[in-house]
DNA sequence: CGATAGTTTGATATCCTTCAAAACCTGTGG
DNA sequence: CCACAGGTTTTGAAGGATATCAAACTATCG
């Protein structure tokens, strides 16, 4: 299968033959990681770039009180943060939601290629931009929207962010996804959750069930969750 | 005064004269704007870097349905994004709070300081993450606190990161907010805030009267928004 | 086949919204 | 200096969305 992140970046723009070479060579180490690990954790003073080559991760913060809040979903083809180290320490963890292949990428590395390819570089400038553009559209997710639209939208946008690096099969995709955790992603309860997406399959907008999302009709998600694509900036729009 | 850029980036290094000097050289060419015009709208495709040496400004949103989600404040010191102009297109608009002079940087020129001056890069990287995780923080305050701590902990936020660039004097500093702004922030009405921003006067919290907020107790204030500045990663810790 | 994680259900509580109106500012023009 | 207009803050009453708690049900996997 294709490197995912060239499938991503090539979004944005034409990467060459020499640039996917450079870009297999970021990922010459990749390590499998089991479920439920973390890959950094909060105070940790990264010396490596992390790659998901395959699977799922998060970002996520937990609170004094005990209460967790999911801050972003890393599927293949992202990166955590191309220039983390910089930090004294991670403010918050990555962890992860499905068994995972990841690329190691060690920040020497990761420089001589931004050093090197500037398009290349451009471009991973274009990828973080898109991520803070997600993160924008969660935030307005959160504060304008109601449970079921909220539930919607994010299904939509993992949606197209996955068909993005070929993860859709036709008309459905993997959610390795418990309802706690897309409660924490939502700031709302499982309880809640668990009616919203009942009410969801009632409505013929989605079927999910053992870690399988079927989108019957895409359109109809898009316009329930009244879905505005831009935010991704896929210009050469995806449907 | 000193040019507020300056003094958040000496957070992360030493920022030599050499450097103040490009930043200032940076800042040549500074406006004059009104309160409540758009420095950039959704669509836009910016040319200009904007630094804003002055006053406060907010990323936002307004949605199909009128709602509008406020998803971040610009204060002075802050860039509206080193590398916007690598996108097709704005995404959101960023909007004045209070009347605002702005530094107006042409692409070329900042990369070119980029380019030239790499440790001030590096700080520039660094004060662009920082954004990101103030960003997070703020989904976190979204999805996991009530209204009371939530408004709690974004008046804690401001205060320490107007700190920072010398805009609080003693225990008071300006809030150009109203109500409904705040409301547009928090994912809140503007009934509910108003009644959230009585008990925290009843508590002694916060004195907030005609733009001008009070903290008489810094650490009450801290506590009861269970505040942790970590994300803010102001390695010598503020207070 | 029992243990454990995840999902579903019901009943009740609460936080926050909605709607509507009054009171309060602040600036402006007469 | 007053009056008026528009934005902002405040108040009250009532409704709705989501939380909480507790228990049953259902998968999944060694």
């Amino acid at each position: 299968m294709e490197n995912p992140l060239a499938a991503k970046l090539s979004m944005f723009a034409d990467i060459s033959l020499d640039d996917k070479a450079a870009l297999n060579w970021l990922c010459d180490d990749v390590r499998v990681f089991q479920p439920k690990c973390d890959v950094i954790k909060e105070g940790d003073r990264p010396e490596n770039v992390f790659l998901l080559v395959d699977g799922w991760a998060m970002r996520y913060k937990v609170l004094p009180n005990g209460r967790r809040q999911i801050m972003a979903y890393l599927i293949p083809g992202d990166l955590c943060d191309i220039h983390v180290f910089i930090l004294k320490e991670m403010d918050h963890c990555i962890g992860l939601l499905s068994e995972a292949r990841i690329a190691v990428i060690p920040k020497e590395k990761m420089l001589s290629v931004l050093d090197e390819r500037p398009r290349l570089a451009r471009a991973l400038w274009w990828s973080s931009l898109v991520d803070d553009s997600v993160l924008r559209e969660w935030l307005v997710n959160m504060g304008q929207r109601n449970a079921y639209d909220r539930i919607a939208h994010l299904l939509a946008e993992m949606w197209l962010r996955l068909s993005v690096v070929g993860r859709v099969d036709g008309n459905s995709m993997q959610l390795p996804l418990t309802q706690v955790d897309l409660a924490d992603t939502m700031g709302l309860t499982a309880v809640h959750v668990n009616r919203v997406l009942q009410q969801l399959r009632q409505d013929g907008v989605i079927e999910l069930a053992s870690g399988t999302l079927r989108i019957p009709n895409i359109e109809k998600l898009m316009r329930v969750s009244a879905f505005e694509p831009n935010y991704l900036h896929l210009q050469p729009r995806v449907n």
